[in-house]
Formats: C-alpha cells, sequence, structure tokens
DNA sequence: TATTGTTATACTCTATAACTATA
DNA sequence: TATAGTTATAGAGTATAACAATA
C-alpha cells in the first residue's frame, strides 16, 4: 500500500471528498429515509416541509420546484402526499387565481418537528465514532458547502 | 423567527448531518458523474474499478456486489460496459468454472487513474470555500464516517 | 441439489411533454 | 398569447425472479 503521501494527494479516488460525499450521502439518504419511513414520508416530502417552515412560508409550487431543485410536477405529487396527511394545506392566490399556496398546517408542523428529532437521533449513532470536535467540525464544514451549493441550511 | 414549539433546539432538519450529508451527497454525485461522462463512465463503474484496484485484486463478481453493496446482476452490466472498454478482462476461474475473476487490465488502470485526476480536480473547485483546516477536518471525518459505514477507503 | 453468472422483468424515482384553467 | 398547475408518458437506474452452466 503506497498511499501515504501526507494529506488529500495520493490514496485514490475513493479518498476524495466528492467521491466519499456520493457514497456517504447514499448511505445517509437511505437510513434517513428507513426511519422516517413509518411515518409515510419520504426524504422529499421532508424537504419540502422544511422549505415550507422556513422560507418566506407561503410559497407557490412554482417556487418551491425552484428551491428545492425539482421539477414542478413533482412538487404536485409531493403536496398531494403531504396534503393526504393533512400536513400541508392548498389554497387558492386571490390575487391570482392560478396559483396554489401551500402552507403547513399544525399538524405538518408536528410532524416535521417528529422528523427533525427522528434525525438528530439517526445523527447521534451515525457520528458516533467522532469526537465531539470532529463531529462539529463537520458540521461546520457541510454547512458552508450546503450554502455554497445553493441548498437550504438555516 | 419562535418557531420553537416542541423540543426544537437549533436549526431544524436541514442542519443534520444525515440530511445535509443527503443533499450534499446528491449534488457531489451529480457533478462527478457529469465530469466522468466524458470518459464514458457512471459512478458506479468508478466504484468498481476501485474495487478491483484496491483490493485482494481479482474478485468474482459475487465478492464484487458484495463489496459494493450491489445486487449481482448489476454488477454483470458494469462489467459488461467496462469491458468494452477494454478496461477490465473477465477471466474463468480453472479451479471453478463457474466464476468469471474480474481483473483490471492496464488500460483501466489508466482509466482510472484519470478518474481520480478529474475528482481531485473536482474537490478543489467543490471546497475551495473552506480553509485548509476545515478541509482536512472534512476528510477526516468523512474517513471515519466510511469506515464505520463499511464502505471502501482504506 | 446448490451456486455463479446471466437474462428477463418489474419497480421506483424523476423528468419531459401534453393538457386545463386562469391571466 | 403566456403562465400555474395538473396529468400522462417516458427514461434512467436498480432490484427481483427465472434460467443455464457448473459444481
Amino acid at each position: 500500500m503506497d498511499d501515504v503521501k501526507s494529506g488529500n494527494e495520493e490514496g485514490g479516488i475513493p479518498t476524495t471528498v466528492v467521491f466519499r460525499l456520493g457514497t456517504l450521502g447514499t448511505v445517509a439518504a437511505d437510513r434517513f429515509a428507513a426511519v422516517i419511513e413509518p411515518l409515510g414520508l419520504k426524504p422529499k416530502h421532508v424537504g419540502l416541509m422544511a422549505a415550507l417552515a422556513h422560507g418566506a412560508s407561503a410559497g407557490s409550487q412554482q417556487d418551491l420546484a425552484a428551491r428545492l431543485g425539482v421539477v414542478p410536477s413533482l412538487v404536485v405529487s409531493l403536496a398531494d402526499h403531504l396534503e393526504q396527511l393533512g400536513a400541508v394545506q392548498r389554497v387558492r392566490d386571490p390575487a391570482d387565481r392560478r396559483r396554489q399556496v401551500l402552507t403547513l398546517t399544525d399538524q405538518g408542523r408536528d410532524l416535521l418537528a417528529r422528523c427533525t428529532a427522528t434525525a438528530r437521533d439517526l445523527d447521534d449513532r451515525f457520528t458516533a465514532a467522532l469526537t465531539p470536535a470532529q463531529r462539529s467540525a463537520l458540521q461546520e464544514a457541510l454547512a458552508i458547502l450546503a450554502s455554497e451549493a445553493g441548498l437550504p441550511g438555516h
């Protein structure tokens, strides 16, 4: 094994940030999907709820689609499902009756809170091998990268 | 913004490690896929080559499937494609003629090296907003998590 | 009969395109 | 005519199940 040339130089593809982020991202997403599955949700549903909870709240479906980086037709089915669960409400904008304004219901806020608690719980297990310092360093770096990539972050 | 209802300490779901790792992982994987696309490869192909380059080298397709965490039938199509590119070779194990032993050709090693260089280049751009200290802290944390999750890395 | 690789099929996710209703 | 939302369709990716060769 000749992979020690210090720092992030040699070491092969699996040691690159983009590759590791990709593979670990899949693992993390799968585990997260597994723990929220009993709530009847997939990660994208949570992402939509989070966008509603955080943002300038009320957003048209097109706005949401842009924020989430998905196509508008996908927002439809996500919203359909969340509406069925009573987590979001569709209200026609009186000013422009073509627009459907999505808002999070109290039930939705509750559901999101449960997802967050579940995610924090999973976080503890997922990062159990890290020291507190390593964990907060990871948090910090991920926050910067997420913000840089235009992902929702705070 | 008092969105603190029930036990919502700080930040909400987008700040959890698992959620951010999931979303950032998708972005990273997409970008990586984009830069290796001119080479005729997808991330999974690179993963297979990396497993061959690193591992106890020669592996049967079933071994590879287990290592990559995918189903054996997927290894078939990945290997088909890589064989077409001249990157891997299938050799029947004389001891057990059911087994196809995959090995990386010189051409495959070359291709993998080009992928690695490309990934490093992408890494630099992807982590440009991080200080050197933050970058190595990220590397360190990701390495631990990857190893913990049983992913190739070392 | 059990196992390796392969092929055939189905399912999930998400995007593109066609349609409707407002504007 | 253009736009927001919806519906219909299609494609990528990957898993499950049936099958052939070998053990």
